[in-house]
RNA sequence: GCCGCGUUGGUCAAUCGGUUAAGACGCCUCCCUUUCACGGAGGAAUGAGGGGUUCGACUCCCCUACGCGGUACCA
């Protein structure tokens, strides 16, 4: 980059450049899963946060498969993940699905390459970590052996090490004939004891740990794939990630990922590090989790999942009717804010308005009344052109016709009375085809012969009608009303019941403007030939 | 157990040493609407506890409690 500047820039310009130019790093985001499962509420959070800070400083932002662990890989799991990136309108500009110049952007693929042992010998040759021989059993009985009540989960480090079988304490010889016999190893890094590191966390401050507790953590699994320990900062430093945010049950081993670096790479080149605030179950403690959305009744998936091991389905946003610009926008609040009371903001005014700094350092209980207020919001703000395609779409899942040219007319109309999108079928369905059910005990009981004639008067005018407004339905309405002596009120309930089937919907002459004349008519025949003569 | 992070109404939250401690969701009341919503006007409800520092603490420090996260050849 800097080169290609070179030739378009005077030469005084060119040493200001050249100067700078290893400072000022290109900004640089990733979103780094492990193809799993369903794509999580939180991690859609990460995803928001990443992607607006990319966009905000012109920078770019990357999607990195972590699919080191071949026992937990989902398939499909990868797709899915994109599909709901592109759903959010979050795309990355570069990922395993359209390249880029960092390739691969999968950790399986890039282990091929032998990136990841590469860094794990070199550790190994500087004297930073060393070949582990000890079989899963003999981890567990280590585990088990030297559990107290003090000390439930002891560890593989400075304090134990020397009673495992590893380079460090076994023989040089033996160690050189189990590689050389081809024993199964892992390569663990060496943490001293007696040192502090400390980073500047852009949401938390300054962090501090000490080496003393933490333990020798595996770098290379003996499948010769990376921990994620290993891979993180590896792939950071190739994709010269400049900033890394996640998740907060992160921070915990940050302090090994920045030893690494130290010893790598150096900790001038570390991207800066944001560790995310949880989202949490509405109710009780911890993490929201996929059986808190279960048990509760709302969604914690973006879209729609089903495990293809176990077939369990677990809904999504998107399908139970949220527009993406409201899940974003949800999201987005949920942690953050600009210290103003706005609340509502389209993903442009978020990127040019969010600040790392004012993200909350504490996790927040997921609220689904406040999303659905969110979603109503855009529901009533954006115009219906904007969803009117997916609010077609549920009418013919559900056998609807809407070849009414009102459409979205009829949308405009009811689109305040509308959470989400489903709320569109029983708001406005009814235009559409006659009501199913008519509550007819709503106003039978106040039924008289007078009524009953009025209205059939009404048809009779109403077939004569010239124009077909629904303010001039109104007053036509209104002045028969008066000439038959009956209070206005005890007949528009009734007129509405006939239309809608029901207590609900829009106001009754718009209703009837948008319905028709045939088809208003026809409805109220209808429930007329209902009623006792 | 140990390590780290956190703690303002039921929930999301503003405040960055001096305010009657905003606003939003939800809840309640009223108005509008001869339906139901939308909308409008009100209302109830908050600084975990204890010590400091300070003329003054929700804001700074310490302790305690509580919660969360981590403590895997999972990420």
């Amino acid at each position: 980059m800097c080169i290609r500047s070179y030739r378009f820039v005077t030469s005084n310009l060119v040493i200001y450049w050249v100067h700078l130019c290893p400072m000022s790093k290109k900004v640089r985001l990733r979103f780094a899963p492990s193809p799993t499962g369903g794509l999580h509420l939180g991690g859609v959070r990460t995803v928001l946060y990443n992607y607006l800070f990319a966009r905000q400083h012109g920078g770019e932002f990357i999607l990195r498969i972590e699919d080191t662990d071949q026992t937990r890989y989902v398939s499909g799991a990868e797709e899915y993940i994109i599909d709901c990136l592109k759903w959010c309108g979050l795309e990355p500009d570069e990922g395993p699905h359209k390249g880029g110049p960092f390739g691969p952007y999968r950790q399986s693929e890039r282990k091929v390459l032998g990136i990841y042992e590469k860094y794990a010998r070199q550790l190994v040759e500087q004297g930073y970590a060393y070949y582990a021989f000890d079989t899963p059993e003999e981890l567990e009985q280590m585990r088990e052996k030297f559990k107290t009540p003090e000390n439930p989960s002891p560890q593989y480090g400075h304090t134990l090490r020397h009673r495992m079988r590893n380079s460090l304490h076994l023989p040089d010889d033996e160690t050189q004939q189990l590689l050389a016999a081809g024993t199964p190893y892992t390569i663990r890094i060496k943490v001293d004891p007696g040192q502090q590191i400390s980073f500047t966390d852009m949401i938390r401050g300054e962090v501090t740990f000490s080496t003393d507790g933490i333990d020798d953590k595996v770098l290379l699994k003996a499948d010769g794939m990376p921990t994620y320990h290993l891979a993180v900062v590896v792939d950071d430093f190739l994709m010269e990630i400049s900033h890394a945010f996640r998740g907060e049950e992160w921070l915990p081993s940050a302090p090994v990922h920045i030893l690494l670096w130290r010893y790598l790479f150096g900790e001038d080149k570390m991207p800066k590090w944001a560790h995310l605030p949880l989202i949490l179950k509405p109710d009780g403690n911890g993490k929201l989790s996929k059986r808190d959305g279960d048990r509760l009744g709302f969604p914690v998936f973006a879209m729609n999942w089903t495990d293809p091991k176990t077939g369990e389905a677990a809904t999504g946003f998107r399908e139970r009717g949220f527009l993406p610009q409201a899940f974003v926008n949800l999201l987005a609040a949920l942690g953050w804010n600009d210290g103003t009371n706005q609340e509502l903001y389209t993903i442009d005014e978020l990127i040019e308005k969010f600040s790392m700094d004012r993200v909350h350092k504490s996790g927040a209980k997921f609220d689904f009344e406040k999303a659905k207020w969110f979603n109503h919001e855009w529901i009533k703000q954006l115009p219906v052109t904007a969803y009117s395609p997916l609010v077609k779409a549920l009418f013919d899942e559900q056998g609807i016709p809407t070849e009414a040219t009102h459409f979205e007319k009829i949308l405009e109309l009811v689109k305040d009375r509308c959470t989400v999108l489903p709320d569109f079928i029983p708001n406005a369905g009814f235009f559409f085809q006659r009501p199913a059910t008519i509550d007819l005990a709503a106003f039978q009981p106040k039924w008289t012969p007078a009524k009953q004639l009025f209205f059939v008067e009404l048809i009779r005018q109403w077939q004569l009608e010239q124009g077909w407004d629904s303010h001039t339905l109104e007053t036509g309405f209104k002045e028969m009303a008066a000439a038959a002596t009956i209070k206005p009120g005890e007949l528009l309930l009734p007129l509405r019941i006939m239309l809608v089937g029901g207590k609900f919907g829009p106001h009754v002459f718009d209703i009837v403007a948008l319905l028709g004349r045939q088809e208003t008519i026809d409805r109220v025949k209808h429930v007329l030939s209902l009623m006792p003569a």
